[in-house]
RNA sequence: GGAAGAGUGGCAGAGCGGUUUAAUGCUACAGUCUUGAAAACUGUCGUGGGUGCGAGCCCACCGUGAGUUCGAAUCUCACCUCUUCCGCCA
């Protein structure tokens, strides 16, 4: 959420900001609700003044026994404007609260200016893309005969869903295990296991509700004390739905983040660096035709996740850093990728500044994203209530940083892609043949 | 899933329709005293918002949301969470 002071104060420099990447910010309407927020709020706050001013009096004298009749006629006349300001008060404040909510964080200066992906920029390129002596097959036909099993996962749930078996299930488990140790023991970060469900408070305050629920996979709660009831058009009747929905998150950075909501630390607590493997679930609603085939885009898929909470001065420093966590992954497993800056219209919605790293994959040619780290700044922070007491005691919002330390599943099809021979086997990389019995090939 | 009880400031805990500006204690911070520390004493000590150049003034918040009332921490209803017991289960 952006901070509604920056509005007030400098509305043409926000929009101006905001129309870097692409949002149209309807300042109109804003401008509008705000002033007769300013109004009202005035207004409403005077009557509750002059009407707990005269209930104090009422009981004043009606401990000394005085008559009270016309004093009380007097409060009575307050009452029915109060109650209509304080309705539309309400009406206003949701108003532009929902205004908010849907706002994008603005780009950090540093972050290009562009239109689309292609304005992206490449900020250094590390490691060079073995050449292959064979034809080199995409992930789909190294891993088919090693029990990367794709019929199954679509018998059991539908298109995007995947099924291991035996030793791919093997090395996917040690990749994981690999990069949780990595950023635990490396890195510094606390390691977590955390719900993956959660409730729509939780989603709004990193930023994934209320604009982007098509996304998201949904459980809908029933009282089970009454009949589930059907109405005319087979939906599900609203007033049966009694309990609280949740939500499966789609990163942990939801839980980590989340931990701080409604939390004030003190300063020496900072920075709170927290990690976790977890599944994340998306549904990707308008993703339908792209990267059908394989594994690269799923509902499902396993994600180390890193997050740090820093004092506002310390985040473009924990940016850089956490860029580096990641990479320290990538480097491990001797895959060539690159860092690139995405630009103002690329990034995601909570995001001031994003580094996405791209994994090279021999079969596509190209490289792809495999981690996405963002600095928030006080964007989450804001939506949170998330903060810490500063130097001089008072209370100020923490940055928070989020980024994949990595995806598990795309590091997956880059070890397939990267390590396969000749024969059809894959090579295990050396870090994690402890994880995997010291086995050197996977074979079919 | 069933039954009973409980949610008040950093913590403990009183208040259960109107002299409540939410008592009191503890912790914390500052000061006095002291060679220094402790003790004692004095003072400060929740969050968010509105308004004003400012000292300030004002509003809201006692788990959450509705309601009753001139007036609600206090009464009513719903929900959430926690505790204890029973049942079930990994």
């Amino acid at each position: 959420m952006l901070d509604i002071q920056a509005l007030r104060n400098d509305l043409d420099g926000v929009v101006a900001q905001l129309k870097k990447r692409g949002f149209e910010f309807d300042s109109e309407t804003f401008s509008k609700v705000e002033s007769e927020r300013k109004v009202v709020q005035t207004r409403t706050q005077d009557l509750q003044a002059k009407r707990n001013n005269m209930s104090k009096q009422i009981g004043f004298a009606k401990a000394k026994g005085e008559d009270t009749s016309g004093i009380m006629a007097e409060v009575a006349g307050l009452g029915e404007q109060l109650k209509a300001d304080e309705v539309r008060l309400f009406e206003l404040q949701t108003e532009l609260q929902n205004l908010l909510l849907n706002v994008p964080n603005l780009p950090s200066n540093s972050v290009p200016v562009g239109k689309s992906d292609e304005d992206n920029v490449e900020v250094r390129k590390v490691g060079t893309p073995a050449t292959f002596d064979f034809e080199v097959k995409d992930h789909t036909d190294v891993g088919t005969p090693l029990g990367l099993d794709f019929d199954t996962g679509i018998k059991l749930s539908g298109a995007r869903f995947t099924f291991m078996r035996g030793y791919i299930a093997k090395l996917h488990r040690a990749l994981a295990q690999f990069m949780i140790d990595t950023q635990t023991e490396k890195h510094g970060y606390e390691e977590c296991y955390t719900p993956y469900l959660v409730n729509a408070e939780t989603l709004i305050g990193t930023g994934q509700l209320p604009k982007f629920e098509a996304d998201l996979f949904k459980i809908i709660r029933f009282d089970d004390s009454q009949e589930v009831a059907l109405d005319s058009e087979g939906a599900i009747k609203n007033n049966i739905l009694k309990k609280e929905s949740l939500y499966l998150i789609p990163t942990s950075e939801v839980t980590l983040t989340n931990t701080m909501r409604d939390e004030i630390v003190p300063l020496d607590s900072l920075p709170i660096k927290l990690t976790a493997h977890t599944p994340c679930f998306r549904s990707e609603a308008g993703s339908h035709g792209r990267d059908t085939k394989g594994m690269i885009r799923q509902h499902q898929f396993d994600k180390v996740e890193m997050v740090q909470i820093v004092h506002p001065s310390k985040s473009y420093e924990a940016l850089e850093e956490m860029v580096g966590h990641a990479e320290n992954i990538l480097k491990a497993l001797e895959l060539p990728y690159r860092v690139v800056s995405l630009c103002t219209s690329d990034m995601g919605f909570g995001a001031a500044k994003t580094y996405d790293l791209e994994v090279w994959l021999p079969a596509q040619n190209t490289y792809r994203e495999i981690s996405s780290v963002s600095n928030c700044e006080a964007f989450q922070a804001r939506r949170l209530q998330a903060r810490f007491r500063n130097e001089a005691g008072k209370t100020e919002f923490v940055h928070t940083l989020n980024g994949s330390g990595l995806a598990v599943g795309r590091t997956l099809v880059a070890v397939l892609e990267n390590y396969q021979q000749a024969d059809g086997s894959v090579k295990v990389p050396e870090v994690l043949r402890p994880y995997m019995n010291n086995l050197e090939f996977i074979k079919p």
